[in-house]
DNA sequence: AGGTCGGTCGTTTTT
DNA sequence: CGACCGACCT
């Protein structure tokens, strides 16, 4: 093992591994490298079988290269049996295998926000009867608060004792009981539903702790309530738990992160061992000063700064621009001249905003100068309608309860069963107290019901069982082909599509999802629906497809993306735009939480690898309203002397290290003044 | 059952 | 300003 590459903070690290490890890691300081090597360290020189590693993270991206990378270092043979996975993967693998304990079975569903959405609305029409229009998502969000928050229905208490509060009281529970019926979980349920089996079952506990010595997390400034929980009984019997992560970088509060399990982790874990990894390997050093100063501001941190062993590297620029146009203008002119000056490629280029909606103007500007870039985020690949379509029939297919997608499913594409018929259907289902499937499939007692609707329903489920019989068998995604061709969905798509570039787009959106299928069943030795569903329900999107994140930024583009999805990556050349007050911090966290908005500042700040920009405009449309904008208080938190400010309309020297050149046109601009 | 009009609203989104 | 949703109309 390589311990000499390592400093000697990370060195500390790789060979502590008895008892709980608070590991600090700051922005660039080789975090990565540090957990691989501990992984090799623990697997090769400690000789502790694979079986008994367990590394968890939040996104698949990390997942996959940190088990990578472990791989390439100590060979793939010793990494088998090791767990590295997401939380939700993780909890879901637990769950597959004892679920029934809880009273659900194996085949659930995981139902994504759009199921979830679709489930309180149903609640909600059946309990007031429609006298105001209901925003679902605000319930969904205090339930998710909840169950983050590890309250079950009967003990939730809602934060706010307000209309939405007291409706989520009443919702949540019957929400819950739904899920139960359907046969299905969402997202938080995973964490949830986990920990309670852990609680309850002491048996399963002692599996789980005796197979896993040695848990390791990454991120840890982003665990929640209910992750915390689930460490914590992890690691109960052995302590061997090793947190990576940086309270700094904890943007994640208002999705229910809970910076108080980094903060107070020494205090939670007694005996826990404190390493700082301060030193930085990305950035310039007028960078990092920039960055340290600027955080200092918070309160609630652990102290630590970041250094580097480089020097200070190009100043700052922090431009004021008119208007956001002007901002656009500018990024896109300073990106060529960097270009043409220092052979670059355009994917050396970030910019990050705090909102999405920033983007449109860099987009036009950088089409107008016929520059290649791609945007990260906006519309989710699997929120797609089309995308959603297809998935419901799957999720049906595989898991017969789930009404929520059969409801989905039952009239799309349109087959006669419209929604008279189906509340008829409904309300037979729950009369009788069974489940809507078999009321369907005795559709043809159902006298109510006329002639072609009891036919068109007839149809449908012989569709359904003929399917589900052929999934069992056959290759899965010819199988799903055919059952798009049955469906005629691709007619379907390109009838309904408002122009034909669009429905070429959807019908493509489709296909990826059969795609994605194929080289599932490609890749697994056992392939199945439900792993497959599996998979693509745990948005593991990044892994073939074309559409994601990591191919996005394979090609040769400027990155436009926001700050949140910056987290994790550097650039060359980093663009921070918007600086200004309202925006970044924004208007509707300033009241939540302004630490959390300058960490997203800093986030943006220590992308950067050789230059940052700071923009900021005098004057912003906002609304299709002209606004005079004031420059962000963060930017007089960063020192005056590690800023070149400049305005847009002085003219702006094209390679600004060269400072010779600059005083030379500085003197040319005296010797001319003087000469008039 | 689909389309159109009008009103509202406007952060971030690892699974 | 523009996207999106719901009501209403055809």
């Amino acid at each position: 093992m390589p311990l000499s590459n390592l400093n000697e903070q990370q060195r500390a690290a790789v060979c502590h591994v008895d008892g709980p490890l608070l590991l600090l890691a700051g922005a660039g300081s080789g975090k990565t490298r540090v957990i691989t090597c501990r992984i090799a360290h623990l697997l090769c020189t400690l000789k502790v079988p694979a079986e008994q590693v367990m590394a968890v993270t939040f996104t698949n991206k990390a997942a996959r290269e940190m088990k990578q990378r472990t791989e390439e270092m100590v060979g793939r043979k010793r990494c088998k049996g090791m767990v590295v996975s997401t939380f939700h993967a993780l909890c879901m693998r637990i769950l597959k295998e004892d679920i029934d304990q809880l009273g659900y079975k194996k085949n659930f569903s995981i139902y994504g926000t759009a199921d979830q959405t679709r489930l309180i609305r149903d609640i909600c029409s059946g309990l007031h009867q429609g006298d105001q229009k209901i925003d679902a998502d605000r319930i969904l969000w205090l339930i998710s608060d909840a169950k983050n928050g590890l309250q079950p229905p009967e003990a939730f208490r809602p934060r706010f004792d307000d209309e939405y509060g007291r409706l989520a009281a009443e919702v949540y529970p019957r929400y819950q009981r739904a899920l139960k019926a359907f046969n299905a979980v969402d997202f938080d349920d995973l964490i949830m539903l986990t920990v309670r089996l852990l609680q309850e079952r002491p048996a399963v506990l002692d599996k789980y702790q005796q197979r896993f010595r040695y848990l390791m997390v990454d991120e840890y400034q982003d665990t929640n309530a209910a992750q915390y929980q689930l460490l914590r009984l992890l690691s109960a019997s052995h302590s061997n738990l090793c947190v990576v992560g940086d309270d700094d970088q904890s943007i994640y509060g208002w999705r229910g992160a809970d910076l108080g399990n980094i903060l107070d982790f020494e205090k939670d874990f007694p005996g826990t061992s404190l390493i700082k990894l301060e030193q930085n390997y990305r950035s310039t050093g007028n960078i990092l000063s920039a960055a340290n100063a600027l955080i200092l501001h918070n309160q609630k941190r652990k102290d630590k700064a970041l250094w580097t062993a480089g020097g200070p590297g190009k100043p700052i620029h922090c431009i004021c621009c008119d208007d956001g146009e002007d901002e656009a203008r500018m990024v896109v002119e300073s990106i060529q001249a960097e270009r043409y000056a220092d052979e670059c490629r355009y994917s050396d280029f970030a910019v990050l905003f705090r909102t999405n909606a920033q983007s449109r103007a860099f987009e036009e500007q950088l089409r107008y100068d016929n520059i290649p870039y791609v945007l990260i985020g906006g519309q989710q690949f699997f929120d797609r309608k089309e995308v959603k379509d297809v998935l419901a029939y799957l999720k049906f297919l595989q898991n017969p309860q789930d009404e929520i997608n059969l409801l989905r499913i039952l009239n799309f594409p349109k087959r006669g069963i419209g929604t008279t018929s189906a509340d008829h259907l409904i309300r037979h289902s729950l009369a009788e107290n069974r489940p809507l499937w078999q009321v369907l499939k005795d559709a043809e007692e159902i006298t109510e019901l006329g002639d072609k609707v009891r036919a068109a329903i007839v149809d449908f489920v012989r569709l359904i069982e003929r399917f589900r019989r052929r999934f069992q068998l056959g290759k899965l995604s010819d199988t799903a082909r055919e059952l798009l061709s049955d469906l005629a969905l691709e007619e379907e798509i390109y009838r309904t599509a408002e122009d034909p570039e669009k429905g070429r787009r959807r019908a493509d959106n489709v296909a990826e999802v059969i795609n994605a299928m194929a080289s599932y069943e490609e890749r697994e030795a056992t392939p199945s629906l439900s792993g497959f569903l599996e998979k693509v329900s745990l948005l593991d999107r990044d892994e073939p497809g074309r559409n994601d994140k990591e191919s996005k930024l394979k090609k040769d583009a400027v990155v436009l993306m926001s700050l949140h999805a910056s987290k994790g990556l550097e650039f060359p050349h980093v663009f921070l735009v918007g600086l200004e007050d309202d925006l970044l911090p924004h208007k509707k966290s300033v009241v939540t939480d302004i630490e959390e908005e300058r960490r997203l500042c800093y986030v943006g700040i220590t992308r950067a690898q050789r230059t940052l920009t700071l923009l900021h405009a005098a004057k912003r449309k906002k609304y299709g309203q002209l606004q005079v904008r004031v420059p962000s208080p963060f930017l007089e938190e960063i020192p005056k002397e590690l800023l070149n400010r400049i305005d847009s309309d002085t003219p702006q020297p094209l390679d600004p290290d060269q400072q010779e050149q600059r005083a030379t046109s500085f003197f040319a601009g005296i010797q001319q003044m003087l000469a008039d």
